[in-house]
RNA sequence: GGAUCGGUAGUUCAGUUGGUUAGAAUGCCGCCCUGUCACGGCGGAGGUCGCGAGUUCGAGUCUCGUCCGGUCCGCCA
């Protein structure tokens, strides 16, 4: 036997027990002839002591940060407590010791504070991931996991696992291609999702279906996204939008309560899609806070100013009490909103002076009276401030999104422990591509219209206003999951691949199985895919997925340990028929 | 595809208008220390300034190229 305790477990009640722990030497602490050691595990950290017998011998072995450490000895009460440790009542006196493996000093620290870069962590995952923090949240993915099944367990539904090597269909994300051997010159390609296997499933009877599972997208890489990430997807048959809403704020709310300790009450509010664009500008609104866009075409234009005048959309937000911004600092917002990532050419501000008046960035063409319907449209108050932006209407809503974030995380209204939920639903089925010159799917090509806007599809001038039956989970402004009702006929589905621009044979050859799958009885259905790796990292209040995720690739890619991706030998292009002016 | 910031000791960083032998902290090594827990004290080793050109009497510093990394835009049905 290795051990007898972890290293986390020992308390002043185990007091004269003798113990055997093992672990990794977190630092080494010498006195002369005595010598203070502290030996990590997963659990904590326990204090040894190497007394004037053992001493000589410690010091005669090279044993140095992150040897493996293996001590047998007596639990006693330490002379000088230590609150900052769990065990910090206790300290082993240590008889007996082993080296079971020796260690390099290690490139980094191997705490919560490391001094090591990401590169370098990455490089040495498995050195990061003894870090307690790292480990902590490894914890909570899968704590996470574990809560999301029971949720799901107990409401019936069961997992069931789709293929990875599947058929690339060019629509949507990038697909990763992998070469068959056995099929000169064919390619499978890697799942962007299970979505048509769900589909399928529900055509097969299993009317709750999940499954925690990797996918893949070979698109370009940010802090929260990564090449191979894993969704929690789920497809439920013969229910409507509402059923499914309840199932999965359930699940939420539960995994809220049971992580983060916090009642979180269903249902979560219901959002439309236009309502999300209007008030907040995007269609992953933050509702912890309001400071809601305004738009002020009225109040703005026809007054000489032709910043406002010449603008698609003229909008503004509140920020309580900030009238007394300086030049400064309205000159920094300035600059803030200048910046090539938001690209404004400027700010426009009133600010609601205490005694009553006005001051404004536009006086020049704006009276009294005008500054102060704009503060009425605003709601706004003495002593706050209205930030006004003006442009092309696309640009100028993202950007007051924005800026609206920035004033809200400014404010402190982005509190990191108050969690808001939000279903944003009826978004639009289309959305015209400019580059492609045509409609494409908003959500994905299997996306359910609103019943009632079925019609427009014959008419592709009014796609634009057609509505569908799909649903984003929104989380503190992330949005942590998306789905849809499902198309279960196949008239439709046809309809749908139609004005999407593909031909019969094409819809045919690339979803012949689905299609042909929903002549034999598909019931209504439909589904919702969340962001496991997201989400984990929005509960550990991280911005960053990767601390989240066990061995990650960095922004290009690539694992920097295993130095993939990497070339492949001459003989294994051969074999999958790859090997340029070969076959 | 684009923007932007960075690359100097094992590590995290500093390095002025281009100017002698490139510094600090931490880590590492040695010696001292019986109560530390960020232990302390003394001493020491440790550098292809990412790489390649160029400008210059002289380049860590300036210019161009290139590689690597971070963040963002586009992209992510």
């Amino acid at each position: 036997m290795y051990r007898t305790h972890t290293c986390g477990e020992l308390r002043i009640e185990n007091q004269g027990l003798t113990v055997t722990l093992a672990g990794w030497v977190q630092t080494i602490r010498k006195f002369g002839s005595i010598t203070f050691v502290d030996l990590r595990d997963r659990y904590g950290i326990t204090q040894l002591l190497f007394g004037e017998n053992l001493n000589p011998l410690l010091d005669a072995s090279p044993v140095g940060r992150e040897f493996v450490l293996q001590v047998t000895g007596e639990v006693n009460e330490r002379s000088n407590k230590n609150p900052t440790l769990p065990t910090g009542d206790v300290e082993i006196a240590v008889e007996a010791f082993s080296v079971l493996n020796a260690s390099k000093t290690p490139p980094f620290t191997i705490q919560d504070d490391t001094d090591g870069g990401d590169d370098l962590r990455m490089r040495y995952r498995y050195l990061d991931l003894r870090r307690p923090r790292i480990q902590q949240n490894m914890a909570l993915r899968y704590q996470v996991s574990r809560v999301a099944r029971n949720y799901l367990d107990s409401h019936g539904f069961f997992e069931i696992e789709t293929p990875f090597l599947i058929k690339s269909t060019p629509e949507g994300a990038r697909d990763f291609v992998v070469p068959s051997r056995m099929n000169p010159g064919q390619f499978y390609a890697l799942p962007q999702s299970p979505q048509t296997f769900k589909q399928l499933l529900m055509v097969s009877g299993y009317d709750r279906y999940y499954q925690v599972v990797k996918c893949f997208r070979d698109e370009d890489l940010r802090a929260d996204r990564q090449p191979e990430f894993t969704q929690i997807d789920c497809e439920m048959s013969f229910v409507e939008q509402e059923d499914i809403l309840q199932v999965f704020e359930g699940m939420i709310g539960r995994i809220l309560r049971e992580i983060k300790g916090i009642s979180f009450e269903a249902p979560f509010p219901r959002m439309r899609w236009e309502e999300a664009m209007r008030d907040y500008g995007n269609d992953k609104p933050d509702i912890r806070f309001a400071m809601k866009l305004i738009n002020l075409e009225k109040q703005a234009k026809r007054k000489g100013f032709k910043v406002f005048d010449d603008a698609e959309l003229v909008t503004g937000i509140v920020a309580k009490g900030c009238a007394g911004y300086s030049r400064k600092q309205l000159d920094e917002l300035t600059d803030w909103v200048k910046r090539p990532q938001i690209g404004m050419m400027g700010l426009a501000y009133i600010k609601c002076q205490p005694d009553g008046s006005f001051k404004s960035s536009f006086d020049k063409f704006f009276g009294e009276q005008d500054l102060k319907d704009i503060k009425d449209e605003c709601k706004a108050e003495t002593g706050d401030l209205v930030l006004i932006l003006a442009g092309a209407e696309r640009k100028t809503r993202k950007a007051m999104s924005e800026l609206r974030l920035e004033m809200g995380e400014r404010l402190g209204l982005r509190k990191k422990d108050q969690y808001s939920a939000v279903w944003v639903v009826d978004f639009p089925l289309f959305e015209f591509s400019e580059e492609d010159g045509r409609w494409t799917a908003s959500h994905h090509p299997f996306t359910a219209p609103k019943q009632e806007h079925i019609a427009l599809m014959d008419d592709v001038s009014r796609f634009g206003e057609i509505r569908a039956n799909a649903y984003d989970m929104v989380l503190n402004g992330n949005e942590i999951g998306g789905g849809s009702m499902r198309i279960f006929q196949r008239g439709l589905q046809e309809k749908m691949f139609k004005a999407l621009g593909m031909s019969p044979e094409e819809s045919r050859q690339k979803f012949g199985f689905l299609l042909g799958a929903f002549e034999y009885g598909a019931p209504p259905h439909g589904g919702i895919a969340f962001g496991f790796d997201r989400l984990c990292a929005i509960l550990g209040g991280s911005e960053s997925i990767r601390d989240f995720i066990a061995f990650p690739k960095n922004n290009s890619g690539r694992d920097v340990m295993l130095d993939a991706p990497s070339a492949i030998d001459e003989k294994q292009l051969e074999e999958l028929h790859l090997k340029v002016g070969n076959d």
